[in-house]
DNA sequence: CTTTCAATTGCACAGTGTTCTATAAATGAA
DNA sequence: TTCATTTATAGAACACTGTGCAATTGAAAG
């Protein structure tokens, strides 16, 4: 028919007719890529629409009201992972280390998705349950209950995951390749008289502090430092753990 | 149009005329403040120029080139005060103790800042010397050096600020109020198959985990599992210390 | 008396998250 | 078959955002 209104959706059909089956998880997907590859600085949910060839409009469909939310389905991808392989008869310390090393890996291997997981574990921790089962039952094991188990729990969950958000994130706009110079800099005006220990060593730590190493696309000393980290948290419960079990 | 040529100022004065003696220290005050009040997410540059009553530029010019160069000042703001009344003469132990209790406490004064200062803390490091410092004296104190002074250094810095950055942010859009209502529903759900023990023992902790306890406008429950991690560390790093002076 | 300069402004650009409304296919009911 | 409802999509618009550019002007410097 000639007087069918055509023009008004510039050729691209509206409505069904379009389904491209999508789905969160396909969603969920594309997100951690984009935000992997651009940053999460630059994620925007118009270029992930982009990316997907769809409307911004379909995501919220998909996903709930807003951009949190789809930031929550992403952070629980990484915790749904942690679970995998749980050796339900080692020793609680053997558990929870499996438990962190693992979301570490997991963090480690898409540190531009950083950012998002301490406020999305925290704001919404009920929705990560594969990490709250394990870290809740090793703690069950070893005795602790009431207010010390908050108190292990919250140093566990705190300690480790701001760990893992606040120092695997990356620089904004990728600045890593400057920062050396910048950091050389800064490091020559500092005024001995204010920071007398810093100005006098801290050249020296220059390629242990603060500056990365990467070997295989990896971060190789935040990680190392996140499991002296782990070591010094489950030994600690160790001591402190009202039940008192040999650590054969 | 008409033929009055001054009303393209709008009334306002151009120029030097309109200073207003706008000092960095004056523009991370307020900006502080507006966080404080407004939440974290709601703050813009805009806002922060329409409460100034200057124009976003002028914000630009006095902090450089970008809202993340403020962020840095605000977090530079955060970790200066820490230095504040170190005991040098104590042992290393009490003076990373002081340290961090001070900034956990700077942070819970402002926990809307907190989403910022890990962020900060990790790009920029080099600009919180006072912390650095403080750490570094200590680690080095306590006989720390090379790759174990590194790890040392990461495992304090991550845990606890990583700590503070992660836990001591409100949920965005604060809906603290509801949350109760919606954590118990979420529990309720938890399917007992896949996760036994957390669907067993979690309504009763319910109180004690992941739901926080104000008293006098500060967190208490996050606040006695920080100072918990903290011993944690100071135990362990003590155990492993290379100098090992008896801990009177 | 000029010139330079520090501090400030308005305007405009290229986005952003999100809401409202229109739509067409699939589905189920009559 | 026919018709209403639901589901999954799209377009347009709103009220913002960070930030660059060029203009402006009082004060200081020469």
């Amino acid at each position: 028919m000639s007087e069918k209104k055509e023009q008004k959706t510039n050729g691209k059909p509206r409505g069904r007719a379009a389904a491209v089956g999508l789905t969160k998880d396909r969603i969920v997907d594309v997100a951690i890529a984009q935000i992997d590859e651009k940053g999460f600085h630059a994620f925007s949910m118009r270029e992930l629409a982009r990316a997907l060839g769809v409307s911004p409009n379909n995501i919220y469909w998909h996903v709930g009201g807003t951009k949190e939310d789809l930031f929550g389905e992403i952070a629980a991808r990484f915790t749904a992972e942690v679970s995998q392989s749980l050796p339900r008869d080692k020793p609680w310390q053997d558990r929870l280390r499996t438990v962190f090393l693992s979301y570490r890996e997991a963090v480690s291997d898409h540190a531009n998705v950083a950012p998002l997981l301490g406020a999305q574990l925290k704001s919404n921790g009920v929705a990560n349950l594969a990490l709250v089962e394990a870290v809740l039952t090793a703690l069950h094991d070893a005795g602790y209950r009431g207010p010390g188990m908050r108190d292990a729990f919250n140093a566990l969950i705190g300690g480790l995951c701001g760990f893992v958000t606040m120092e695997f994130a990356p620089a904004p706009d990728d600045k890593a390749q400057e920062w050396e110079a910048l950091f050389a800099e800064r490091v020559a005006g500092i005024d001995p008289a204010l920071f007398p220990y810093t100005h006098s060593v801290l050249p020296e730590f220059s390629n242990r502090i603060f500056v990365l190493r990467w070997e295989n696309g990896k971060d190789v000393s935040y990680a190392s430092s996140f499991d002296f980290l782990l070591d010094l948290l489950i030994e600690g419960l160790s001591a402190h753990a009202p039940n008192q079990t040999p650590t054969s």
